[in-house]
DNA sequence: AATAGATATTAACATTTCATTAAGAAATTT
DNA sequence: AAATTTCTTAATGAAATGTTAATATCTATT
């Protein structure tokens, strides 16, 4: 069962942070920790998230600031506050801000864990923000990236992996111009390293059978950079 | 600055209820008091509210069970319970049934205000419920999920079970579109785990097995994202 | 309360889909 | 020519799905 959300943790405190974690990655969430204020709102224009959860009391930039920081970016994405007592007006600068919820700590993991559940579920994918565009036409293909199928007009159809999927969605968008390496693997295999890099090799040739059948599109190499999809 | 907001307010002690509506009203919120889960559920019917406030604890019908009848005729609005200290058993069950949040008494007013303010600015929600419709067609069948009757024409009918039915009209409603999983899974099941999701397949496949009277409508899966109910 | 019938969940096993890795060939750069 | 990068096929194991059957739970009626 994946359910595959991402989480922003925001907590300076290192032992608290990690154990919190742990215990979010063990049910299923990605969890991405950053200790300070910074470092959240760096992390956080670097990648997509569903759901903040943002400590208040930190050191250099408190999670009140980062969290008009955020806001000022997107407005949508549910926030969750932790304060350290029960300071009143913490909490309503909080909702001020626009939090969807606060939790005092110590609070109850279950809980923070249904506050959670709760939250993403009525604000389904936020961060799936090229919601509208999934459907594209190039060559004698159409391609639907929701459904994950490429079909070749007057010709057969392909039910696409959804790593095949993603990765052809970005060629497309980047239709004539090149995609480097390192931006694919970052956003689809969430990493760049030797191994991940020989996997987008695979899938390149994947997709260069699928468009084998209107030779006139290619995935062309640029050697050290990266692959560009183009006619003629 | 009149705000004309709904509230209905269910709690039984008749001090507390009195107090608690009185400052309400006087933050501009139009308030309707019932004492107990009976009445409560009467005058949710009998008109239209932005938000309830449930008291957990009540003699004759307690806030949970009177919050999964409101769920059953209306799923979108917002739910806050009120739940006596320590009671955490009570809150992981106010969130499974739909709860937007949660208070434990005794609380603070200027928060309870903050969070209805909170709930009630989000961005209302997209899912225009089609929530009148309850006949369709589509393939040789007609189907009407009030009654819960698949019919095949010049064919046979069969009874759907509550939950057959939900998956049904969901996987309907989307026709040749995908059904997420997930989507689904909290919809339906109200819980999206490793159990739910095998259930949802053990449906699919009685939906299959009614839906094979007309052989150009298929169930189709797409792995790891959902189910799309199409033609041919 | 007891029971039957309907409904829902869980178990078990089969099948399919998918991502990764390995390995050797080919191409490109130095 | 040596080193690096890319290309392609195939093997492997993990995860998701399909399906049937066995339990468990619910509901209405006696």
């Amino acid at each position: 069962m994946k359910s595959n959300k991402r989480i922003l943790l925001v907590e300076d405190d290192p032992n608290f942070g990690r154990i919190l974690k742990d215990y979010l990655t063990l049910n299923n969430y990605e969890v991405s920790l950053a200790v300070n204020g910074i470092e959240g709102f760096e992390k956080f224009n670097r990648s997509d998230f569903d759901l903040c959860i943002l400590d208040i009391m930190m050191p250099f930039k408190d999670g009140l600031t980062l969290a008009r920081e955020i806001r000022e970016v997107n407005e949508l994405i549910p926030l969750i506050f932790l304060t350290a007592k029960n300071l009143k007006d913490d909490v309503l600068k909080g909702y001020k801000i626009g939090a969807d919820d606060y939790l005092t700590k110590p609070f109850d993991s279950e809980i923070l864990l249904a506050k959670i559940k709760s939250i993403l579920n009525r604000k389904p994918n936020v961060s799936t923000e090229e919601k509208d565009t999934f459907e594209f036409e190039f060559g004698d293909f159409n391609f639907n990236s929701k459904l994950r199928i490429l079909t070749h007009k007057e010709g057969e159809s392909f039910k696409l992996s959804p790593k095949e999927n993603q990765l052809l969605k970005m060629l497309v968008l980047n239709f004539d111009d090149l995609l480097p390496r390192d931006i694919a693997l970052n956003k689809i295999w969430r990493d760049a390293n030797y191994f991940t890099s020989r996997s987008m090799d695979v899938y390149i040739a994947k997709l260069r059978k699928y468009l084998d059948n209107d030779p006139s599109l290619k995935i062309i190499n640029v050697h050290g950079e990266g692959f560009r999809l183009m006619k003629e």
